[in-house]
DNA sequence: GACATAAGTTCTAATTTAGAATTATATAGA
DNA sequence: TCTATATAATTCTAAATTAGAACTTATGTC
């Protein structure tokens, strides 16, 4: 499958790795997180070639997760700041670091801590239900067909029937 | 950097792209909470070539993320299964499936529904703050350097300077 | 005996990424 | 004027990764 493709499945997983589904992108979508916003300032605080992190910051431009803003007329240069569509993916950001938090940190503990402005606490992210405010676990959840879906594929229909017949 | 140099940065968030930072570990991962868990199965709905699927099943098992468990002996085959450290990337997937339908979807609409069994509604995920139970909003979450943290550069010390300048 | 199933492995070609050097445009100083 | 610096890239070659197809192994079935 070609990154194009990605794009286009009927999935709001994929059309969404197809945006932020590979390291560079994700650890330049941190650095905006912590304020980073100039070229070289990517470039310095991640071990990336300058040839990638141009490609990557034009693939989030283009995809308007990020504004290309000129900070300074003469010589022109600019910046690169979130829109609210970048600012938007703050729980995905959130949650990925809350999973290395308990499942990747070594023996000195966790590098960054999190504080709430509006509690003034140290705080870890939480996902619950819009509906009932319930923590959320993947196995209190059951998936329906929307709008959007394509068929399943046959296989896939078979593996759900085995899935049913498990449990 | 290399991928391995990833899994040994004190970033939280490095460490856990490392495991599932590449376009095809996430749509692995989306097939197994949707209860795939077959070679086969996970080849027919991915256009994944065998080849990839092999190595990224052995990487994500090796990370503790699927087990590989005997469901006939002979002759030998096995499946993946998801451990409690996998089902812990929930929220991971989810929030990147919300991110999705709200940024992503065309004209049909959303192609996956979720349901909450516990409250029987259709619903969204929300990410709070663990302490005051706020939805968190980038803005209101100040970071600080934790214990496993490593000194920052001085042109990331530059930029956040810049950025306070700008508040 | 021929064919099917499941879970891979192996091979070559195409694509992507790494790493270093170079370019473009303007400012500042000797 | 000449030289050096700053910022934001682009270009080049070599190395690594991925795509796509064919092959392997160990059964079980018609």
């Amino acid at each position: 499958m070609k990154w194009d493709a990605l794009e286009e499945e009927p999935c709001s997983l994929a059309r969404t790795v197809a945006v932020i589904g590979d390291r560079w992108s994700l650890l330049i979508l941190r650095e905006c997180f912590l304020r980073i916003r100039r070229f070289d300032e990517f470039q310095a605080s991640l071990e990336i070639t300058r040839h990638l992190l141009a490609d990557r910051l034009k693939k989030l431009v283009r995809f308007g997760v990020l504004r290309r803003v000129p900070y300074q007329a003469s010589p022109k240069r600019y910046e690169y700041i979130l829109t609210q569509k970048g600012l938007d993916l703050y729980p995905i950001i959130m949650s990925i670091v809350h999973w290395g938090n308990i499942h990747m940190v070594d023996s000195r503990g966790r590098p960054m801590l999190h504080e709430h402005k509006t509690c003034k606490k140290l705080f870890d992210p939480v996902m619950i239900c819009s509906e009932c405010g319930v923590p959320l676990t993947a196995k209190a959840v059951h998936v329906h067909p929307g709008p959007g879906a394509r068929q399943s594929s046959p296989m896939h229909a078979k593996a759900q029937e085995r899935a049913k017949a498990r449990t």
